[in-house]
RNA sequence: GCCAGCGUAGCUCAGGGGUAGAGCAGCGGUUUCGUAAACCGCCGGUCGGGGGUUCGAAUCCCUUCGCUGGCUCCA
């Protein structure tokens, strides 16, 4: 069977356990009125407004119901009926009832399996004895359509599969994701810290972490200067008024701090660096011969973000964003994007993700500059894309108000798909900042400003290499890329020859001199995922060789140290996903 | 911010009205070992904070902070 026919049966099937679902807690709590309750991606859910709260104990019960129903294998039927005697049959249900209401048809469809009857569109598998494997997962409050200000309901989340063996294997996934987690991965590799009395969504970096993020960033910045970036350096906070000028006092202002006081004059902490790039650009005139001019920055900026919405390192309030800014002649646009997924695509191979989609988002309702400009930014974006061979989707009116963009996103290790790299024109702000070049005929023309970030921001690109990578970085990146290991006290003189040795041509190297056994020393190599554990005895010490256990399980033996200090420094210099020496 | 759940030692967790427990980690010893946990001992918590009910609260109630899963949003 092809995979596009698989995935519609699934969803039939997945769709069909909602309402088994559905009809499981209308059987447990008959005051129960439905909203919706839609396969997903890799499940399904029902919303719910009941009279009191669910907990564990209710999910097990409506599981257990939900089995009594698929075993009883009832066939679910679709009828046609018009409007008029759908609304009699759900005159009790107020969300179906303003459902029908916007339903333009004359005639409806509805689902009856047993006593139990929905409004839906379908499809449905034939009987509720088809739903192979089922599990409920947990139960969360949604707003009826989504919207704040309409009614809290209780959805119940769960997934289904044709076979138990599928599920299991689903549910293996979640516990691998689980296993993976940056929160936890942070706090056992040591990498990260959150502190309740310093606020939440405030990251503080362990030497650990802050050596992955510093190679990360030495890595970006020797990269950018190649490719012609200017790096630059600014303020964490500026006087308000740059951001009323900017616009973002007004559009952008639930997530600014409030100003602070300084001389009698209002101060905010930046939620964006771009202002500082422009006042930058702004010290002096511009020919149009020094365009392009990209300036960049690993620029900390701070956002307010509402406490529920705060998750580890990847929704954050202050935050390092990879930022930069180009400023160019419109006939140049088209490089200059072209040259940023050049940048981009190179980086993302470069940590180790094969998998990504692009997405060119285009044109707002709301929007600045005019519709000529849009056209030609949007189809020069096109063009960069084209002109690199990339596929790309259309994202239709999701461009922000002051530009067309172009998303990445990328897949990790376990598939899930992560932001990464953006690409953003803006014909706001040079309007607004007065932003130009003298052109060659000797008239100031506005300039073209591109927003732009690879990683996105240091704390969540983190977030999204710990887990794309389980904790075990690959050498580059690994804070601590070996672990010597002295058998026993008598191995210790030359050890330490050993690891300075190491030391010296810029290895990360840490000797574990503990008085604690080979297996106890091994284990906590291993469980810090260090990449080389060099293991040093007799037989090393009265050779002058090395042992080397890979943290994958490989041995080496009779190794020189110079033959393995050249080998690291190659796989190293390679930025190499590999550990084989 | 909203809904639900959860906060007990550095970490993982047990205990659920009668004066706080385990394992790991840490510290002190002993052990000097060949590829994922040596042995013995010790230290360690005003049970997130505040208020209340009670003779008595980690346990029940209120409130506040934080975390988790969602909703909304996003780098």
């Amino acid at each position: 069977m092809d995979q596009e026919n698989k995935e519609e049966k699934l969803q039939a099937l997945r769709h069909s356990a909602s309402h088994v679902m559905a009809q499981a807690v209308v059987r447990l709590l008959p005051e129960a009125k439905l909203a919706i309750g839609p396969a997903t991606e890799d499940g399904f859910y029902y919303d719910f407004d009941l009279p009191r709260p669910l907990n564990t104990e209710d999910l097990e019960a409506i599981s257990k119901e939900m089995a009594n129903i698929i075993a009883s294998d009832l066939p679910i039927v679709r009828e046609d009926v018009t409007k008029d005697e759908a609304a009699k049959i759900f005159k009790d249900q107020p969300y179906k009832l303003e459902i029908l209401s916007e339903i333009e048809d004359e005639k409806v469809s509805i689902y009856r399996q047993g006593e139990f009857v929905d409004l839906c569109r379908g499809p449905h598998v034939s009987s509720t004895g088809r739903i192979g494997a089922f599990k409920l997962l947990n139960v969360a409050g949604a707003y009826w359509r989504g919207d704040e200000h309409n009614p809290m309901l209780q959805r119940i989340y769960g997934t289904a599969f044709e076979t138990k063996e599928e599920l299991e294997s689903y549910l293996a996934k979640l516990e691998e994701a689980a296993n993976r987690d940056h929160r936890k991965l942070g706090r056992e590799l040591d990498l990260f810290s959150i502190h309740e009395e310093a606020g939440p969504g405030l990251v503080c970096w362990h030497p650990k972490g802050a050596t992955v993020r510093r190679v990360i960033e030495d890595f970006w910045k020797d990269e950018h200067t190649r490719r012609g970036y200017s790096l630059v350096y600014t303020p964490h906070i500026a006087k308000v008024d740059l951001w009323k000028t900017s616009g973002h006092w007004d559009f952008y202002r639930d997530y600014l701090y409030s100003p602070m006081d300084i001389e009698g004059q209002q101060y905010i902490l930046k939620p964006m660096n771009c202002l500082y790039h422009i006042l930058i650009y702004k010290t002096k005139l511009h020919s149009y011969r020094e365009l392009p001019i990209r300036f960049a920055e690993l620029g900390t900026v701070y956002r307010y973000e509402r406490s529920g919405v705060l998750h580890g390192l990847s929704r954050v309030r202050g935050f390092t964003q990879d930022d930069a800014h180009i400023f160019c002649r419109y006939d140049q646009l088209q490089t200059e994007v072209e040259g940023v997924l050049d940048l981009a695509m190179f980086m993302i191979a470069t940590f180790g993700f094969s998998n990504y989609q692009v997405f060119l988002s285009t044109r707002p309702e709301k929007y600045a500059g005019s519709l000529q400009i849009w056209e030609m930014a949007t189809s020069t974006l096109a063009e960069a894309l084209n002109g690199k061979g990339v596929s790309y989707r259309i994202d239709p009116g999701e461009g922000v108000f002051y530009g067309p963009k172009i998303d990445i996103k990328f897949e990790d290790a376990l598939g899930r798909a992560w932001q990464g790299p953006t690409i953003q024109v803006d014909f706001n702000l040079p309007q607004r900042f007065d932003v130009t070049y003298t052109g060659d005929d000797g008239q100031e023309k506005p300039v073209a400003m591109v927003h732009r970030t690879v990683l996105g921001s240091m704390e969540r690109f983190l977030a999204t290499l710990i887990e794309h990578y389980g904790g075990a970085f690959p050498l580059w990146l690994a804070p601590i890329q070996v672990e010597i290991i002295p058998i026993a006290e008598s191995h210790q003189e030359y050890a330490q020859k050993v690891k300075d040795e190491l030391v010296s041509c810029g290895i990360r190297v840490e000797l574990d001199n503990r008085s604690e056994t080979l297996n106890q020393k091994i284990r906590q190599a291993q469980l810090n995922k260090v990449p080389y554990m060099v293991i040093l005895g007799d037989r090393e010490g009265g050779s002058s060789t090395l042992s080397v256990r890979l943290r994958s399980g490989e041995q080496y033996h009779g190794l020189s140290v110079s033959d393995f200090k050249k080998r690291l420094g190659e796989l190293i210099l390679d930025r190499s996903q590999s550990l084989l020496l």
